[in-house]
RNA sequence: GGCUGAGUAGCAAAAUGGUUAUGCAGCGGCCUGCAAAGCCGUCUACACCGGUUCGAUUCCGGUCUCAGCCUCCA
């Protein structure tokens, strides 16, 4: 298995610290707004990495935190008059909605900052007692960054540069502008928790540092996160955590790359982001997840509708392959297998694997029309087996062909139904028994006249050879 | 300015020192009343310039372009 660490910029065969178990901490929302796209490509990107340690037997334990409370959410909760609890309780609930969509399995561990506080002023204690942490002027606890020597070995930047480059924002609180916040003073109104320096909030980075350790141990296998926290939050987090205990933090550093709108990062600043919410008006949740899985996850990901319905495609492809087949305990073909797992232990190479299901479809394809039973059996299974492995191709292929967008705004979760709207259904039933009639005295006109008007409203007929006729959304 | 990373055919996206990626789209054929789906065949590539090599899209150096981080951000 070998793993891009972006410590040492290169693929490892990656070594759990443990034979056999696993402790991977990925950092999460922070629980003010609603998921965008570029949000789900975490979740997604690391569920899938999740089910594969899964699958390979591993005994895996998965942290990802909420950050629910800083800054923005202080803000935000201002803006609405509402309790920041009241507003983070809602956003996290959106959230584990969202998740459920897109076919994430919950991790084993969801720790909240404001629920870590004791963990975290412990660790701010301990900073502070090895002299790598200070009280500043205006009473807030900074990290000493020059104190720790190794500061900038993840990101590839180094001191000299960081300050030769410091923008001119300087806080005087600070005896070096480098340094950051660990504990910040409450101002008046805003929320607090009693510390040793006072009633106030942990810093950012110091609650990823308190959680992970705590949940999984001062030194772990792996940590993950999007790009953009490389530096300086993943930076800072070394620096606490390996400060406050002595001891190697994280083996192994997983980063996604974005998801990009006209080939510039989606980012709440820009403005230029679409809800998963708003996209699951437009398609099916599982698009989304192809959509995700169809590039590898450190390279960018551009996010178009053109890019949308491709997924599509490949999706209706696959599941067209799967149709009429039934799913039993045939065994699996090994060969597709084996390559299956060669592209996802070559540091999970997702567009790879997929490429292996459309093999597969192929294969299964054939398979039907040579009416060959026992290959038809194998295949199916094998390809139904190994997208499950990625968390797609869990519908049963009718569901999925036949499913209608609504578009009417509601959450669309899992298990769709292929006739939430019962009339149409049965509308479309009527209307190919017609045309198979109109077939039988050969009144093409009248057949070709059904299937167009059929075709308008989204629907598209297909003619199986023993003269039925099968039908499948656009 | 400093530090990362990337540039592959119409679009998207992988691998690879010499041999088919894959999906969508196109073209030809089979199938079909005609379609759709599917199958068979087929056309568009490796940013540019040098170097290493018997041979480079793949390794090395340089150029250009793009993105990201250096401020909150997944």
């Amino acid at each position: 298995m070998k793993i891009y660490n972006t410590l040492t910029r290169k693929k490892e065969e990656f070594q759990p610290r443990e034979a056999g178990k696993i402790g991977i901490y990925v950092c999460g929302m922070t629980v003010y707004d609603y998921c965008h796209i570029g949000h789900a490509r975490v979740m997604v990107v690391f569920d899938t990495v999740a089910r594969y340690f899964r699958y390979k037997g591993y005994k895996l334990t998965y942290v990802r935190n909420i950050t629910d409370i800083d800054d923005k959410i202080i803000n935000r909760a201002n803006e609405n008059g509402e309790d920041f609890t009241a507003l983070t309780q809602r956003f996290i609930d959106a959230m584990h909605e969202d998740e459920q969509a897109l076919s994430v399995l919950p991790p084993d561990v969801e720790p909240r900052a404001t629920q870590s506080i004791p963990s975290i002023i412990a660790m701010i204690e301990t900073l502070i007692v090895k002299g790598l942490a200070y009280v500043g002027t205006n009473g807030d606890v900074f990290y000493s960054v020059n104190k720790f020597k190794p500061y900038g070995k993840l990101s590839g930047k180094n001191l000299a540069d960081l300050q030769a480059g410091e923008r001119v924002n300087v806080d005087f609180a600070k005896q070096d502008p480098v340094d950051f916040v660990l504990w910040k003073m409450a101002k008046p109104g805003e929320p607090y928790w009693e510390s040793p320096w006072g009633n106030g909030r942990p810093g950012w980075h110091i609650e990823c540092s308190a959680m992970s350790t705590c949940c999984l141990g001062n030194h772990f296998d792996i940590h993950g996160g999007g790009m953009d926290l490389q530096f300086p939050h993943h930076e800072n987090e070394i620096a606490q955590s390996e400060g406050a205990t002595g001891e190697t933090f994280v083996n192994v550093w997983m980063h996604n790359g974005f998801v990009r709108v006209d080939n510039e990062k989606m980012s709440k600043s820009l403005g230029n982001f679409f809800t998963v919410r708003e996209v699951l008006k437009q398609y099916q949740p599982e698009v989304i997840r192809f959509f995700i899985l169809q590039s590898h996850y450190r390279s960018p990901l551009n996010y178009s509708d053109e890019q949308l319905n491709d997924a599509k495609a490949g999706l209706t492809r696959l599941y067209t392959a799967l149709r009429g087949v039934e799913i039993n305990d045939a065994a699996l073909e090994d060969e597709y297998k084996k390559r299956f797992e060669q592209a996802m232990e070559d540091d999970f190479n997702t567009p790879v694997a997929l490429s292996i299901l459309f093999d597969l479809a192929k294969e299964l394809n054939i398979a039907k029309k040579e009416g060959n039973q026992e290959r038809i059996k194998m295949v199916a299974i094998t390809l139904k087996y190994l997208g499950g492995l990625l968390g797609v191709l869990f519908y049963g292929p009718e569901d999925f062909l036949k499913q209608e967008i609504t578009g009417g705004g509601e959450l669309r979760l899992p298990l769709p139904s292929v006739s939430g709207d019962g009339t149409a259904v049965t509308f479309i039933d009527k209307q190919i028994q017609a045309r198979v009639d109109a077939k039988k005295s050969k009144n093409w006109a009248l057949a070709d006249q059904i299937r167009d008007e059929l075709k308008q409203q989204g629907v598209i007929l297909e003619d199986k050879p023993d003269g039925t006729t099968t039908w499948r959304r656009e």
